[in-house]
DNA sequence: TTGAAAGCGATACCAC
DNA sequence: GTGGTATCGCTTTCAA
């Protein structure tokens, strides 16, 4: 039935060398002298062998580290997160790392899951659900898995995390409009509790605040869809068609804002979104859009991962990533 | 420095018990007393006890297996596959398995991290890179790790595949337009050498040609992007404009070929997608497609993985599943 | 039903 | 540098 396995012993007697030999010439940092290096890679081949990663991964769970990390995302119908995880996969592909999947959809589905990744001793788990709950934040905290929080941080700082500055992301877009020479401007929210989305209000409110101009006209909503974007847009058309100016909290709510307004209305008041996915690139929106630099947030993660995992001090802290505003 | 991490002896020991009792109670299949199994249950409880899946998979790597399926994709810029990997991942989920992603860009990739996965003694490959070579499948079939191919098949029909009748996808896309009075006809290609591209095409041509209709002008491209199909669109625009309607080999095509239209042209004609992505539904494009019944492709592949793992024989064949036309 | 003991496959520590 | 060997945490025969 099962074929048999090849395992490192039989390597060994094949090249007549002990099992040893063979572990260090797999093992990157031990020394094995040229000679049984070749004897033991030819008799890997020609037994077709590959090293057990799960045995391995046994011995030196604790010290090591077992090679696999936890990704928890939520929320792929948000162009920005499937963006954000094709690149973030890769990324720690490219580390060394297997991303172990956690595909979340309800709050509560998130702790249950780790739990079950870190039967599987994880190193970490990396987490960009945006839309996690501060409640099942601190449960995870409880399961002292290191983690590195995406596009949120915990209240309590406990937990390493990278995110844009998104207040600065809000008073770009509100620098944008307002030199437009535009006043009556309106915001249109992701989730409210969401972090991203509140953080983005408040930079672009404070912005006008700080100008001199009137507070933008408030539109919340549940969630970051694209339906949301078009309703809210409606709502403006309809109750404050006045309005001169319109900052989205990400880009899927900016694509529905622009198409209600192309579709339900003569007026064209200019729609800023936040995220810059590849979508605000083509040409039927050509938004203009505060990019959330997603390559450096990649790479911050993964910097960040390093320390974590490295029992660093300072690991703690949240960096922020300088967003900057693609005109289009 | 690191926690001492709860055994399943330290278990057995509190609980007064052997380490096999442990064990028993938490493998579903072993018959333990009710008695026994309390007190291991909460003496596990009291010492914060979660068994170690990595000792338990290497046990049992050759019998029970592992518990993880590898997935494999790639291209997460079309909106397609997003949609799909999300689905999918959580019916692994619920199934039980978790996934270990391996996001490939180029082709060379695959057959490495396959490896990678193999070390992992993942118990099987999905694989849904739609753009996979035949090379490249053919040197994963080398590997001896049981595969169900999602969206493609191989051409020697030694693995299971799941894919939607894509030809009748075509058929269906020929009618519409058919049955609309419309006879000059394009058809925008994705990748050539893509599978779902290539079987759009002939039951697009096929069904005109059983009308009696004339050839469709065929533009071909590189990809599935939306840009492809803008530029495709340009060209019919500027070489063929008394084309009367036209068929994309996928949703990103159509939103661009849509695009393309409304933004450089004034003539309308009917641009008829393949997938039904959830953007598909936007009013902004509110673009008439061929729906691929993804809940049901990702329960046919769950089906055939078991099929795989249970070594059955009538596993390799190719399950095509009927896509249906959806008109907005 | 239960416990004792033999592995699963690889690594690290210890002598040589 | 190299080879023996205990060990990682769990499951599973085999006797009792």
């Amino acid at each position: 039935m099962s074929v048999k396995r090849i395992t490192s012993i039989d390597v060994a007697r094949y090249a007549g060398v002990s099992p040893s030999a063979v572990s260090r010439t797999y093992t990157a940092q031990h020394k094995v002298s040229a000679a049984t290096r070749q004897k033991v890679l030819a008799a890997a081949d020609a037994l077709g062998y590959h090293p057990n990663a799960l045995a391995r991964a046994l011995v030196n769970s604790g010290r090591q580290g077992s090679g696999t990390v936890a990704v928890v995302m939520s929320e792929f119908d948000n162009p920005f997160q499937p963006y954000l995880f094709s690149l973030l996969t890769q990324a720690l592909q490219q580390a060394g790392y297997i991303p172990m999947l956690i595909n979340v959809t309800a709050d509560c589905d998130i702790h249950t899951s780790l739990l079950q990744a870190q039967a599987w001793q994880v190193e970490a788990a990396i987490i960009s659900a945006g839309s996690l709950s501060q409640a099942a934040t601190e449960r995870c905290l409880e399961l002292q898995l290191p983690m590195v929080l995406m596009g949120r941080e915990d209240r309590q700082k406990k937990v390493t995390a990278v995110l844009s500055d998104n207040r600065y992301a809000g008073r770009l877009a509100a620098d944008y409009l307002a030199d437009a020479g535009l006043t009556r401007l309106a915001f249109i929210s992701g989730r409210q509790d969401g972090q991203a989305s509140q953080e983005r209000q408040q930079g672009f409110c404070a912005r006008l605040q700080e100008r001199a101009l009137p507070a933008p006209l408030v539109i919340l909503n549940q969630d970051y869809a694209y339906q949301s974007g078009y309703r809210a847009m409606q709502r403006i058309i309809r109750h404050a068609p006045h309005a001169e100016g319109v900052f989205c909290a990400c880009d899927a709510l900016a694509f529905g804002a622009l198409d209600a307004q192309r579709l339900e209305d003569h007026r064209r008041r200019p729609v800023i979104g936040c995220d810059d996915t590849p979508m605000a690139n083509w040409q039927g929106y050509r938004l203009t859009t505060v990019r959330q630099p997603v390559e450096q947030l990649v790479k911050q993660v993964l910097i960040n991962l390093k320390q974590v995992l490295s029992g660093c001090a300072g690991a703690a802290a949240t960096v922020r990533i300088q967003p900057e505003l693609v005109v289009r």
